[in-house]
RNA sequence: GGGCGUGUAGUUCAAUGGUAGAACGCUACGUUGACAUCGUAGAGGCCAUAAGUUCGAUUCUUAUCACGCCCA
């Protein structure tokens, strides 16, 4: 008979809509819950490897506690990604040679939206192609109004508390992107860089002092030199002036223990508008801060008119030359140093003096350190604690105000004497504004936006509906565990973990699962640039989601980056094929799927053992996904369904099938079907698409259990341990070394031979009898006989201790035998020794645990009977 | 400089205080009315190095050497 092969392209799409046509991931009401906020994707974002990594995780403790009795919600949504989203924009707007300064803010702002309706959904749209079973309805975005609300109502009530403040600070500042960025987005580079020295002449006098520095250009901006106070060198210098070169301004020599005596010359120019070490060097010794930059990175009028106008990089480089004419530039030194990068921009960032927004993130940081602390929330793999804590400990004010277009524009209003009034809205800021002047007064907003991550902040309950409460929002907050991956623990989570206790006194998440980072096969990571990119959907076309699903878990074992190869997602697309070829051979075999059975009133062994296999699966996988070892819960399932139940079971069953015994082929008939059954639903929510295919073919929903979705786990978990079971073991055992042996002396394994199992006891006879059907058919055998046969060849094969006689036709080179085993006779002669050595061992037999000691005499002894029965044998070849 | 992590079969990774397992790859063979996207069998490892703890260390401790990441 022909069987359809399976095609996952016309079953997935299918598939997944059918779920959403039936509302299959909306939360069912149930006692316990268990609920996950998404890791919003970025709006401009697509579906790369991560993504798949992170959202299959998720996917899996989803349907897991779904189909076992939570009430379970998967919020899902995007984050409106201010910079990403507005550069996109300008970007799409400049093609169509539209400046957004010449439309204005309002309409830009329509763009950006329009843009976003029109190609907003696209990661949404592939995360469905995954398999995500997240409640859709809804879906939520950062920008969207309730989220806007709540935006709001926290910047507001933090600024009342006094935990969020305007000041005038060093920032790190984009040139490009002409916008303040937070410490985290700057990327410290390694860059071969020069290091300069340059004289600067003392005032009223010949000599020079001389400093070190890899940005000449912001000597324009200095108003010191400094050297340390136990300088010898300088002893004589402090206090006095030295003149800037170029510039002429009079600069103080002052002493700071910032000048490192061992770096350079020892002196050190200070130029406190530009440099964050400076910057405290200026502010302890109230320098006059000078900035000398534009927004966008060029000299500014406070610079001498032959510099104002260049870019930053063009004016170190006049200033060298300039330097080099006045015989002021000593000498240039390669070194090796750090240098910031915006990470959008990838742009040098400037240290720059602005007025921005901050967040006093070392008061919200203490409730949110106690809660870990006090393991309310715990990360997985533990070690990540420290991470948090060491970021934590030393966390800075984080600058939250963006200068952008899209975003959540800051509810803050300035009055005439730039007096601040933050309010929910301009009504209300009016109001405050009219108590305060007594007077109605005109009022300008703030134009800033707030960092993306403020929004992303409130996540966890901005998305379940607060500050309105509702049923989401009592019955889903504190969430059960946030899935994520590491490099966006200070950005997200430890802000999420802030504004959670501060707003809600609760922690978001009890758990938070951090996994590792997609890599490909060589380890390497993957970007653009090296052109070693997989594409996630790409593999979802060739081999399936379930199959891409199947790698990407059983990769994810903690604490390791995944080593993604396609062959990994090949092997496991066969795997999906072969539980589809099953099912084929239990069609052949015309097995029914509606026939019930009772588990405990199994009579057949193979059907006892097939069961107590599936029971120890299910238990283990159980234990491995509430564990978040989803790399062991699945390749404990995909040895049951390829090793326990397609190589063995099914190959048991057939010499069932092959039989007369109408009672014993109905039992296998059904239980195969049912153990099939119980398999899809154990696989479901790691491959839930081909799942779901066989359970609607197959027709397996029931009136209580309609949806595989909701279909809960076996509940059994006893294992019986019985003799019966055991001896499908003893059997799997006997058919294996009887193959091995085969293939070891050459003998066709196809051929049927004759044994003799005279020298077994008694019990052990009983087994080769009650068995002989299936040792007959899997072990190829002719005969089982009780005596010896003398006039044939035979060798002797040992399975634990006792000896079976095999016969052949066929001519065996006894030399090959005799090989072969003395070759195992020295393999145990090895272990053998190893073993008496311990036992010799006073200290071990005294010392050892029991068990150990016992266990080890029992080796010796089969080890040693096994030795001897190799023996008698290879005598026997004589 | 501070912190974290990783070195186990050709490759990617598990497990374990009583001398090691899987998957893929490789080799040989292909008998069976589910399946060649398959089956059966096989080869393969001083568990990075050194010292210590221990009756016993691949596993625990320390040091060294490699590699990776994060923070300054």
């Amino acid at each position: 008979m022909e069987f359809s092969k399976y095609n996952h392209k016309k079953v997935e799409n299918k598939i997944y809509s059918y779920w959403e046509k039936n509302k299959l991931f909306k939360p069912r009401k149930n006692k316990k819950t268990f609920s996950i906020v998404i890791p919003p994707p970025n709006v401009t974002g697509t579906l790369h490897m991560g993504h798949a990594l992170n959202n299959s995780l998720q996917d899996v403790l989803v349907r897991y506690h779904r189909m076992n009795n939570f009430e379970t919600l998967w919020q899902p949504g995007t984050d409106h990604a201010g910079i990403a989203t507005q550069a996109l924009v300008e970007k799409q707007l400049k093609l169509k040679n539209i400046d957004k300064n010449n439309i204005g803010r309002k309409r830009f702002i329509k763009k950006v939206w329009q843009w976003k309706n029109d190609y907003g959904g696209k990661i949404i749209n592939q995360l469905k192609k995954l398999g995500c079973s997240c409640d859709w309805s809804r879906n939520a975005f950062t920008m969207d109004k309730n989220l806007s609300n709540s935006v709001i109502k926290v910047f507001v009530d933090l600024y009342k508390k006094k935990l969020i403040y305007k000041s005038k600070k060093l920032v790190n500042w984009d040139t490009f992107l002409k916008t303040a960025i937070s410490d985290l987005e700057v990327d410290q580079r390694e860059m071969n860089s020069k290091l300069y020295y340059i004289k600067y002449k003392i005032e009223n006098s010949d000599n020079y002092i001389a400093i070190a520095t890899t940005r000449p250009e912001t000597m324009l901006g200095d108003t010191a030199i400094a050297v340390n106070p136990s300088d010898e060198r300088y002893k004589d210098l402090a206090g006095k002036f030295a003149i800037l070169p170029i510039v002429g301004r009079k600069l103080k020599i002052i002493q700071d223990q910032y000048a490192d005596p061992e770096q350079g010359t020892g002196a050190v120019k200070i130029t406190p508008a530009h440099d964050f070490n400076d910057f405290n060097v200026g502010r302890r010794q109230k320098l006059k801060m000078i900035n000398i930059f534009t927004t966008d990175g060029k000299i500014n009028e406070n610079a001498p008119n032959t510099y104002v106008g260049l870019d930053r990089f063009e004016a170190r480089n006049k200033i060298l030359k300039e330097l080099s004419e006045l015989q002021l530039l000593l000498k240039e030194e390669n070194i090796k140093n750090k240098v910031p990068y915006g990470d959008r921009s990838n742009t040098i960032i400037e240290p720059y003096l602005t007025e921005q927004w901050f967040v006093d993130a070392k008061k919200l940081s203490e409730s949110a350190k106690k809660i870990v602390k006090n393991k309310k929330t715990n990360f997985f793999p533990e070690n990540w604690t420290k991470t948090y804590f060491q970021w934590m400990n030393n966390i800075e004010p984080w600058c939250i105000s963006r200068q952008l277009w899209w975003g959540h524009q800051i509810p803050a209003w300035y009055g005439p004497d730039k007096k601040i009034f933050v309010a929910e809205n301009e009504k209300k800021a009016q109001l405050e504004s009219k108590k305060f002047y007594k007077k109605k007064v005109k009022l300008s907003r703030d134009p800033d936006v707030l960092d993306t991550w403020f929004s992303s902040g409130l996540w966890p309950f901005a998305t379940l509906g607060w500050p309105k409460s509702n049923y989401y929002l009592k019955r889903f907050y504190p969430t059960s565990v946030l899935v994520t991956g590491f490099d966006i623990i200070f950005f997200w989570v430890a802000r999420m973990m802030m504004l959670g206790m501060e707003f809600l006194k609760k922690e978001p998440f009890k758990e938070i699962y951090v996994h590792a980072l997609v890599r490909d096969e060589k380890g390497q990571k993957m970007s653009k640039s090296k052109g070693n990119v997989i594409d996630p959907l790409e593999l979802i076309k060739t081999y399936s989601a379930d199959a891409l699903r199947f790698t990407l878990l059983s990769m994810a074992s903690p604490g390791r980056d995944v080593k993604l190869s396609e062959q990994r997602v090949k092997g496991y697309r066969n795997f999906l094929t072969k539980i589809w070829n099953a099912n084929n051979f239990l069609k052949v075999n015309k097995c029914s799927f509606n026939s019930n059975i009772n588990t405990k009133r199994l009579t057949l062994n193979i059907n006892k053992w097939i069961y107590s296999e599936l029971i120890k699966t299910k238990n283990l996988a159980e234990k491995h996904i509430i564990n978040y070892r989803f790399d062991e819960a699945s390749k404990i399932i995909y040895k049951f369904v390829w090793n326990s139940y397609c190589d063995w079971y099914l190959e048991l069953s057939k010499t069932i099938f092959s039989s007369n015994d109408k009672k014993q082929i109905k039992e296998v008939k059904s239980t195969s079907t049912y153990i099939f059954k119980e398999a899809l639903i154990l696989l479901h929510p790691f491959i839930p698409f081909i799942t779901e295919e066989l359970w609607q073919r197959n027709k397996l929903g029931s009136k209580k259990e309609k949806y595989l979705m909701y279909s809960s786990w076996i509940k059994e978990n006893k294992i019986k341990k019985d003799k019966e079971t055991e001896n499908v073991n003893d059997i799997i055992d006997v058919i294996s070394k009887m193959r091995s042996f085969k293939n070891e002396l050459s003998i066709a394994p196809g051929s049927f031979i004759d044994i003799s199992i005279e020298n077994l006891v008694k019990s052990k006879q009983k087994l080769f009898f009650d068995n002989q059907i299936i040792l007959k058919k899997l072990g190829r055998i002719n005969s089982i006989l009780t005596k010896d046969i003398t006039n044939k060849q035979s060798a002797s094969l040992v399975i634990s201790g006792e000896i079976i006689k095999i016969y052949f036709d066929q001519s065996v080179d006894l030399n090959l035998i005799r090989e072969n085993l003395l070759k195992k006779q020295n393999k145990l002669l090895n272990q053998l020794e190893n073993i008496s050595k311990k036992l010799d061992n006073k200290s071990f037999i005294n010392k050892a645990p029991n068990h150990i000691v016992e266990q080890e005499k029992n080796t010796y002894n089969e080890l040693k009977s096994d030795i001897d029965k190799i023996n008698l044998t290879i005598k026997s070849l004589a």
